[in-house]
DNA sequence: TCCACTGTGTGCGATAGCGCACATACCAAG
DNA sequence: CTTGGTATGTGCGCTATCGCACACAGTGGA
């Protein structure tokens, strides 16, 4: 590890006071995540937790028929393995990357001990956390209440939010299995989208030409969550 | 003050480590909680939290248009408030009692002092955090995949767990509340359960006559949860 | 005893999403 | 240029749930 990581990159590392940092960054090993790469399987065992920075991790949880439903998403915005700290080692769903891309891994005890010192790192994955239990709450609501094209556009604009640029490696088949909806039920959203101008997709790729238009289309969820995020992680970069 | 609070009511209370529990006991003031009595107000400041011993409470997210979701249920095996020692203060969910009974009350400050100490009583707050994390995952899944039946089924099972007894006094009005359907729906799925001999009721009470046929026709979402905090949170009592 | 209220049962038509069976379109490897 | 595979489009009947409009039934107070 001759190379400091650039923490600026996830903003948690990048709000990792100065001196906690440099313990810190020894033990951080860059690493490349691939589209539908694992991370943990339900009830496993984590032996490492995860910083994405450009890639996005997607928690699912997947069901006893073979039916899946994601219940948050992660990108440089936080890290992948809050139940390690939480003290419960495990959780019972599944951390699989939906867009293939970087990130940083740490081994757990060592991100274990850190927490342990109660001090601001503590603090601040305790409110990253909060944010995390947001999203899932809102996801519960979002399936009761909203409709699989509301639903589309609030997937769209989380994603959005944790990519650089506007455009989406992703099938329709697997926003399908995020949202545990019907994949047919998607093409007909995302068609209604890319008609309204809104999107742009052609194989595997999606292209957001007009967020402001999907951001009118969303339930409130969307922004609910973006709020609570923005609330209790301030994005302030380390210089 | 004058008499030391019944610890054993409350779970979370119950694993309170002995000398903490000195300091902590003096604070803990008995509360009556009432049907429909809001601890929270989605986005409000908390100035306490709550142990639920004979009471149920309700986490649930009102939305714009009025209609509402239940997140999680928290009973005498929790507390009521984990964004404040998560370090977020509030959360954009409404706390409201869904079953009259008792509980203790504590002043915010003092609980976020004692989480601060990152002993004992720390972690075991935040084992608790993950496995009410672990229920809104679960209700987020559930949300998408199941059948209003099946996720009655669950309900009443999470309801019962945290009670004394067999009986709930709810009406079915409130049921649909918490779970985000149409009351009507309720009463079908009521009207079954009860053909097939699972439970009886009549205006505003139910009494559940066979809990093993519940559980035989809930979803898996109900046993994932129970697992989890039982795995969790074991129930050791203090003597 | 009667009334008003709250809780529950019922019967519609409407609709969103499902499951399935294909048709089509695009892409890449041979 | 063909071929096979993956991604997307389409059609159709089905079901759960919704929204609404009532009818009915307990229950407690006047």
């Amino acid at each position: 590890m001759a190379t400091v990581p650039d923490r600026n990159q996830n903003h948690l590392l990048a709000a990792v006071p100065a001196d906690d940092w440099t313990r810190l960054s020894k033990h951080l090993e860059p690493i490349d995540l691939s589209l539908g790469q694992v991370l943990y399987e339900s009830g496993g065992t984590m032996t490492h937790m995860y910083f994405p920075t450009t890639a996005i991790i997607s928690l699912l949880y997947v069901m006893e028929n073979g039916s899946s439903a994601e219940i948050a998403v992660v990108g440089n915005e936080g890290l992948v393995g809050v139940s390690l700290f939480m003290g419960g080692e495990s959780t019972p769903s599944r951390a699989v990357v939906q867009s293939a891309g970087r990130g940083f891994k740490i081994e757990a005890q060592i991100m274990k001990d850190e927490f342990n010192n109660a001090g601001p790192v503590m603090h601040l994955l305790l409110r990253y956390t909060q944010a995390l239990i947001t999203q899932m709450a809102q996801t519960a609501v979002c399936n009761r209440h909203h409709s699989l094209d509301q639903q589309l556009c609030r997937w769209l604009l989380l994603s959005l939010d944790r990519l650089q640029g506007m455009e989406l490696i992703m099938t329709q088949e697997l926003i399908s299995n995020m949202l545990g909806v019907r994949r047919e039920g998607v093409t007909e959203a995302a068609m209604q989208l890319q008609a309204a101008g809104i999107i742009r997709y052609t194989r595997g790729k999606i292209s957001v030409i007009d967020r402001p238009g999907l951001e009118r289309r969303t339930c409130e969820c969307y922004a609910v969550v973006k709020k609570e995020y923005d609330r209790l992680l301030p994005a302030k970069l380390a210089t």
